[in-house]
DNA sequence: ATTTTTTAGTTCGCTAGCGCACATAAGGCT
DNA sequence: AGCCTTATGTGCGCTAGCGAACTAAAAAAT
């Protein structure tokens, strides 16, 4: 499904670049749904286009050898789809799951590359994606080691939730189970636990988050840590430092 | 200590770079010991220089609220340090910690930005390092999860053993639990296995290692993955292609 | 030679999470 | 209504790893 877009600059990542620069990069996309299970990339494949969501929620998923597919984060309107192309390679290394419907922007992976080329602003908002995305991949890769499940659900809900834009996410148990790599009967008690708290309630994947303060708590650190993260690096005055581009250009 | 490299381009990175380009490169450098245990950067501090190990090991150690410190990677003279110049940032996410002493090409952070402009070869090795560092970590944070203390020893052991260029290791069996994230205890017991084995045999800091192609097995498969991913995207004829510069630059 | 420090080995009780199997309940379908 | 599928809850025995404390032995220091 293509169309030219109707909701131009709702990624966030888009919305941080000057106007006439969106506008002119925008044009060279076209609109794309994302459905329920679509893969959108398998570890190894070429990568023909690159992503930009706009409404619904992607899943990044690591497979190891014997196994199952553990989810290394979750892609919404903040991201995009897929870093490797600004390092040196067009092959992905994940594969990338819809896990909620919605729509996106895409490019052509050869269309981009010469968008990068033409718009340094576009250099830099990548890059500093792709650093935030590394550095919260190693919070998340000790957040594994350390933290129990309890903890690791609470930061996925809340991490769902930010992507999905709702208090009210359509997501099973067993999917939790699966994107966290542990059993379903350790999401069941984790989840039972959220809820007795009063911080989320949930039927038959339905699930409704009431206090994402509290939840927050619940979580690890590491939720704010990648907000964190995320605002240091990302900020929407990116470009509103003086020195840009004259300092900035072909450095950053 | 600084003065000009006896030993050029001994680090892999360097080369991969065609000879003119590394040796006008390795003329900006400053050669530099790294000395047991010294620190060469701090999460947060400001990136003053790049370094292009080409003896010694140095850990990379990513530190989150309540837990100790993890080792994320070891560095040693097939990488260097600090990719997030790269990534459009002067911030370093992690510490960098030196375990084996050697010595190091160093660059400042401008100079090495400077370079980054002037050849897009360097560009190239840079970026797809920092690729490679991604997707092992990728690896690493799925290994954390689900495979066992003995298994991820034997990794890093092995993974020890490449960058020492040594069978014989200098390292505490504490110091490897804290790299592991785990008790010394754990690693007594794991140890303990490995050189039941016969694989390797240690005494108060001074492990060997007798069997590479056993202590691999030992290993999860992570450690082979880890390899293959480095020669699939740092292979020697990198440059070899012949649409390079012609297509590859600016692109990749 | 004796003491101290460092490194490694052992034990104990405990918890998180595992695999597996089965029970329960809510919706959807005929 | 009755059946079937899907989603969730529960129970059981087991293992890996934890924290804590103690022992043993080698090396270093006095």
């Amino acid at each position: 499904m293509t169309a030219k877009p109707t909701a131009f600059g709702s990624n966030r990542l888009l919305n941080l670049l000057p106007n006439t620069i969106r506008n002119q990069f925008v044009s060279q996309c076209e609109v794309v749904v994302l459905s329920l299970g679509e893969l959108i990339g398998s570890s190894g494949d070429l990568i023909r286009y690159i992503y930009f969501p706009i409404e619904g929620v992607i899943s990044w998923e690591k497979k190891i050898a014997g196994s199952p597919y553990l989810v290394i984060s979750l892609i919404g309107n903040e991201g995009m789809l897929c870093i490797s192309l600004m390092l040196g390679t067009d092959i992905t290394p994940c594969r990338a799951v819809v896990q909620k419907v919605g729509f996106a922007l895409r490019i052509t992976a050869t269309d981009f590359i010469h968008q990068l080329e033409q718009h340094p602003q576009l250099n830099l908002v990548v890059k500093r994606y792709a650093f935030v995305t590394y550095s919260q991949l190693l919070q998340t890769s000790a957040c594994n080691l350390f933290h129990v499940i309890e903890n690791r659900l609470a930061k996925l809900i809340l991490a769902f939730q930010d992507r999905s834009q709702s208090d009210e996410l359509h997501i099973t148990q067993e999917l939790l189970a699966q994107m966290l790599g542990v059993r379903r009967v350790g999401v069941t008690k984790a989840a039972g636990s959220l809820q007795r708290q009063n911080l989320i309630s949930y039927s038959r994947g339905n699930m409704i988050v009431h206090e994402t303060k509290g939840l927050t708590n619940a979580s690890c650190l590491c939720y704010k840590a990648d907000k964190k993260t995320y605002a240091q690096f990302l900020h929407v005055d990116i470009f509103k430092a003086d020195e840009f581009p004259s300092e900035f250009e072909g450095k950053l």
